[in-house]
DNA sequence: CCACCAGTAAACAATT
DNA sequence: TAATTGTTTACTGGTG
């Protein structure tokens, strides 16, 4: 992530981790260790709102009396253990996810642990940081590979992206700068990022324009001057929400974390492979808006898979879909919480609070 | 079986 | 004229 999470909201009622945990030590030890394992450390765990950050205090002896909170919440911001440590700080997700992503795979999670994640509908936060901290900062730095890799490739370059050629379509349009490019542009930037397509038959291309023609979510603008033959393609704001969720159905998420490494020798997907996302999280100078949620929502998607929109909360969805009708009503409370969230998970730090 | 969706192929017109 | 772009129709296969 680009910029350390901040969420230090609350202070740390729980800095003394002694008092009742609403989860159980040895669960959050593991978790710490293993975090380790994979060459991090853990820095903070966030168990709804109390933050843990002193670990050495927490001993393997008292796990029961752990579990009287009732339904806690769970939330967890961690590299994935087995993910290659990440150039960025913090990931958030949730437990269950990362348990499907190998963070939590080393760990002997016993029957009751199992049960107990199961019986925790909310969320927990770890925050990892790499053994050597990179220099955090907001401040958008020029792309170190600019286009280069494709957002973790899926499988391999050479197979056949799991990707509708909606998705692709969208994931082009979205790393342009104006968020509007030429049919060309959108072929470059598909091959660019998926090899595949570079010696694949020309069908394709056929099937790009269809799908630009058919599908509504794409809209024709008027050209610019100088650009030639044919129009810009944009993404109709109004279904930009629908064209994420339909990336959250794709089967296959976009990074593998067993894949073999890129070119650039990192499985996870750089989102300052998209331009105008990274901009757009890195300025400061704007209050967020829908613009900012939506990106984060969709550097997400991008970076951790299209399956962890499913793990965030309804009501971030519910951000998500007000933010594509342009709504821009909150009110302050969970969904303005939620809105902040959502930001941080992508690695940004508002500097003003959502504007209603 | 049916509806829906995505992918593919192809025909055709318009534009450069 | 050729290539590209954009639209439309038809068909196929997968899925719920």
């Amino acid at each position: 992530m680009m910029a350390p999470m901040r969420g230090e909201r609350g202070g740390s009622p729980a800095r003394g981790a002694r008092a009742s945990l609403p989860l159980p030590r040895r669960l959050i030890r593991q978790i710490a260790r293993h975090v380790a394992s994979s060459g991090r450390s853990l820095r903070r765990l966030e168990v709804s709102g109390r933050v843990i950050d002193n670990f050495d205090d927490i001993d393997d002896a008292s796990d029961e009396s752990d579990m009287e909170t009732s339904q806690p919440a769970v939330a967890c911001g961690g590299n994935a253990g087995n993910l290659p440590p990440a150039e960025h700080d913090d990931d958030l997700t949730s437990l269950s996810w990362l348990q499907d992503r190998n963070l939590l795979r080393g760990i002997n999670l016993t029957k009751s642990d199992m049960e107990d994640s199961k019986m925790i509908t909310s969320q927990v936060v770890v925050k990892t940081e790499p053994r050597t901290p990179p220099p955090t900062c907001r401040v958008p730095s020029p792309p170190r590979t600019p286009c280069k890799a494709p957002p973790s490739p899926p499988v391999n370059a050479h197979t056949k992206p799991p990707y509708s050629f909606s998705c692709l379509i969208f994931m082009a349009i979205e790393a342009a700068p104006a968020r509007a490019l030429p049919v060309k542009e959108i072929y470059a930037w598909i091959i660019r990022h998926f090899p595949y397509f570079k010696h694949a038959p020309q069908g394709w291309k056929n099937s790009v324009r269809h799908n630009l023609s058919l599908n509504k979510c794409f809209h024709k603008v008027a050209a610019a001057p100088g650009l030639g033959k044919g129009s810009l393609w944009t993404v109709d704001p109004q279904h930009r929400s629908t064209l994420l969720q339909a990336f959250g159905r794709q089967p296959v998420p976009p990074v593998e974390v067993e894949s073999e490494p890129t070119e650039t020798g990192k499985n996870t997907p750089d989102p300052q492979l998209f331009p105008y996302l990274a901009r757009r999280l890195a300025d400061t100078r704007a209050p967020p808006g829908a613009d900012e949620y939506l990106a984060a929502a969709t550097v997400l998607a991008m970076k951790y898979g299209p399956a962890v929109l499913d793990q965030l909360p309804p009501e971030a969805h519910l951000v998500i879909s007000r933010c594509a009708r342009d709504e821009h009503s909150y009110s302050g409370g969970e969904e303005r919480r939620t809105a902040e969230a959502l930001l941080n998970l992508a690695g940004v730090t508002p500097a003003h609070p959502p504007h209603s």
